[in-house]
DNA sequence: AACCACAAGATTGGATACCAATCAACATTT
DNA sequence: AAATGTTGATTGGTATCCAATCTTGTGGTT
C-alpha cells in the first residue's frame, strides 16, 4: 500500500482531469483534511505532489488552488505533447516490430468501431488512450511518465477553454499517423501530429474565468468510497458571464473585471474530447 | 521568500547532483531535520518533492535513499534527453533568430577559451550549461522544466557509473551541431545528437555498488550557511571493491555479494563532466 | 459615495509531542 | 549453524499549539 499522501494525490488528480475540479478553485487543507478524514499535514503533502505536477499551484499563505494555466503556458504545454510525440514516432518507426502495429492498428479498430456504434464516451476514452498506447510501446518509462504528465495538463486545459474545432476531422489522424509511420514516411506522419495537436490548440479560445459548479466536497464525494466512478460528469463550459445562479464557491479570483467577454461561437463544445 | 521544504528539497538536489551524496545514500528523517534544524515534517516533504524528481526513492516503513537507477532506466533517461534535444533542434532549426544563434556561438566560443586556458572547471560547468541554453532558447518554460530534470538525473547516473570514454572528441560536437542547424541540415544535426549522447552511454560501465565518503550531515555542511560553494567536490570513483577504509556509513546495501567486480579500464574517469 | 486605515478573523507554515506499525539487527534457543 | 524470538530504531500519521500572514469587515474621513 502506497502512503496516504499518495492516495489523496491520486483522487485530487482525478477529479481535476474529471474537471469535477475546476482551475481556479482553491483546495483549503482544513477542507480536504475533513473531506479525507485526514490531517491536514497529509493534505499538504498530497498538494506538494499536485503542484510538483503542474496541476496545482501553491501561493504561500494565501493557499493552493487548481492551477489556471494561461494562454502562454497552455501553448507551451501543446508544444512540448508535440515535440515529444513526435520524437517517440521517429524511434518507434525504426524501432517497433509487427507485434507493435498491430496493436496500434487494434485500438484504432477499436475506436472505429465504437464511433460507428455511436458510444461517444467509449470513443473518447479510446481516443485519449491512443496517445498514451503509442508512447508505451517505445518501452521508456521516462518517458511515459512524462508524457502521461503532459496529457494530464493538458486535460487540465480543457477545463478552461471554449473547444471550437471540426471534431469529425481529428477522427482519422490516429489511423493515418500509423500508416505513414508504417510505411516509413517520418517526415509526414511528425507532421500530421504537428497538424493534429495545432487543429485542437486553434480551436481554443480561452475564457477569462471559469465557475465552479460545486464544493471540493460535492466534486470529491464520488472517489470516496472507492465506488462508483462517475461516467461523464463533464458539461459544456459555461461562458455567458452573468450565469451568476449557482453556487459559485471556492474560486479564486483575482477581484478585477468579472465582466462577460467571452462570448465563444461554440460550434460544437467540447463535450466530447479531442485525442 | 519560498516554503522551508522547497529550499531543503534544492539543497538535497544541489548536493546529489554535485556527488556529495550519492546513490543508495539513506537520507534519515531525523539525521536530516537535525541537520536542517527543522522538523520531520519539513524533512518529509522535501524528501517528497526529490521523489517526484525522481532523485530519490522512498520505501515504506524503511526511508528514503538516494536513487539508484538500473542500468535499463539510465539509458531510458538518455533517450528521454535525446528525444527532447532532438526535438528542440528542430523546433529552433525553424524558429531561431539571429540574436539566439549568436549566443549559442558565444557559448561555445567561451568553453573553447576556458578549455585553450586550461580551465577544466569552469568548461565542465559550461559545457553542461550548453545543453541548458540550448533549450531556453526554445522559450518554452515547460520544455525547460523537462529537460533540466533530465539533466538533473543524468547527472545523478554519473555517480553511479565509471567513465570510460574519448573525452576530446565530445568537446566540438556543441559546435558543429549549432553549425549544421544554422545551415538547416536538421537531419544531420538530430544524428549528432543522438550519437553525442550515445559516446556518453556507450562508455558508462555501470558498477555494482557505490560507497558514500562522507555522512550526510558532512556531505551537507557547505550548503548549510549559503556560504563557500565547493568548486569541485567530485572525486574519481573508487572502483576497487575492498576500499573499505573510510567510513562507509549508512548505506543501503541489499546484504549480498559486495564481492569486488568492477575492474574498470579507466582511460579516463568522469571528474571531467562529458557535456 | 468613494477611499483609506485599522482591527478581527481565518488560513497557512511550522514545531512539538505522541502513538502504532513495521523493519532490522541482535540475542536466544534448539 | 540455523531458526526463532526480542528489542530498538525508524517511519507514517495524528493532535495540538503558535507565529506570521492574508482577507475581510468596520469605521472614519474626505
Amino acid at each position: 500500500m502506497s502512503s496516504r499522501s499518495q492516495t489523496i494525490a491520486d483522487t485530487l488528480t482525478r477529479a481535476i482531469i474529471d474537471h469535477r475540479l475546476v482551475p481556479g478553485c482553491k483546495l483549503g487543507e482544513r477542507e480536504l483534511s475533513e473531506i479525507f478524514n485526514v490531517s491536514r499535514i497529509v493534505v499538504r503533502q498530497a498538494l506538494i505532489r499536485l503542484a510538483d505536477d503542474g496541476l496545482a499551484q501553491i501561493e504561500r499563505n494565501r493557499g493552493a488552488f487548481v492551477a489556471k494555466p494561461s494562454m502562454q503556458e497552455a501553448m507551451e504545454i501543446y508544444d512540448a505533447l508535440t515535440l515529444v510525440e513526435q520524437g517517440v514516432a521517429a524511434q518507434l518507426s525504426d524501432r517497433l516490430g509487427p507485434a507493435g502495429w498491430a496493436e496500434l492498428r487494434h485500438h484504432v479498430e477499436r475506436q472505429r468501431q465504437a464511433v460507428a456504434g455511436g458510444n461517444d464516451a467509449l470513443a473518447d476514452v479510446l481516443g485519449q488512450e491512443f496517445h498514451t498506447v503509442f508512447v508505451r510501446l517505445s518501452r521508456n518509462k521516462v518517458m511515459q511518465e512524462i508524457h502521461a504528465q503532459l496529457v494530464r495538463r493538458t486535460t487540465l486545459l480543457r477545463s478552461l477553454i471554449t473547444a471550437d474545432f471540426d471534431y469529425c476531422n481529428l477522427l482519422d489522424d490516429h489511423s493515418r499517423v500509423v500508416d505513414l509511420l508504417e510505411k516509413g514516411r517520418l517526415k509526414q506522419a511528425m507532421d500530421l501530429i504537428d497538424t493534429h495537436h495545432r487543429a485542437v490548440v486553434r480551436g481554443y479560445i480561452m475564457d477569462r474565468e471559469v465557475f465552479p459548479e460545486m464544493t471540493p466536497a460535492e466534486a470529491l464525494a464520488p472517489y470516496l468510497d472507492g465506488a462508483a466512478v462517475p461516467v461523464a460528469p463533464r458539461k459544456p463550459a459555461k461562458t455567458s458571464g452573468n450565469g451568476d445562479s449557482a453556487t459559485h464557491v471556492h474560486v479564486h479570483l483575482p477581484k478585477i473585471d468579472r465582466a462577460p467577454t467571452s462570448r465563444a461561437s461554440t460550434k460544437k463544445t467540447n463535450r466530447g474530447l479531442p485525442s
